[in-house]
DNA sequence: CTGTATCCGCTGCGATACTG
DNA sequence: CAGTATCGCAGCGGATACAG
């Protein structure tokens, strides 16, 4: 294995919710439900799809939504090999609540944009 | 300042998304906007509040938050000095959105923790 | 009380090379 | 085509010490 997928420091009664912003937040995740939220991918048009992902972390990124249940992998024993990647139901239910999160992005980023100018802008009179 | 907030690669095309992300998706802001959800608090309150976070990462996080214009910082200038942080209006409507997330979470943790037994006890079958 | 400055270890992740 | 193995470094974030 690449990597360890993740360490997950099972914190006793904190909040759980770091561990879902574990899977999702990371650098790639996203992206890469986004694009299975589409239709399902093979490897290599997941690859080409995703600007700028290494070969290393979209097989790290699929391996841990793999495991969470979120995609499921399928592999067609051809030469060459082939492997079909798609949500499952899980994969689905979570699509539905970062999109209402990626919304909340769209609708809010030129306001945001202006909140960091601003605070720069003060920061840097100093 | 301690730490530069956030270097933001502006990616021309790119998903935007990843900039919400960054912002929510770090090692604490979740568990910040979440308790200034319930009402204001003050810094060491906030410090107390949440189990495990270091003076200097509630510190960047509220900075950064602040900059995003998520939370307002007001000082009052009495000694020792006093200063309370809030949810603005715009970090109300992300606390609604960012809710959507954590309920899916909880929600669906169970399932996640079997997927994963599952996944680590087929895998280490090798 | 509310920060800021510095040092530093750990890990995410890209680059590269190799396998079935 | 679809991975896996290894190396290397930048940056996140913890510990600690200081300051207004």
């Amino acid at each position: 294995m690449p990597d360890t997928p993740r360490a997950l420091a099972k914190e006793p009664g904190a909040c759980r919710a770091r561990e879902i912003l574990d899977r999702v937040g990371d650098k790639w995740s996203l992206q890469v439900i986004a694009r299975l939220g589409e239709r399902p991918y093979r490897f290599s048009e997941l690859r080409r799809g995703i600007e700028g992902i290494s070969q290393r972390m979209l097989t790290v990124t699929l391996r841990g939504l793999e495991r969470d249940g979120i995609v499921s992998r399928t592999v067609t024993p051809v030469t060459p090999p082939r492997v079909d990647y798609a949500l499952t139901p899980l994969g689905l239910t979570l699509l539905t609540a970062v999109n209402s999160l990626v919304s909340w992005a769209e609708v809010h980023l030129d306001e945001i944009d202006a909140s960091r100018a601003d605070f720069d802008r003060r920061t840097a009179a100093l």
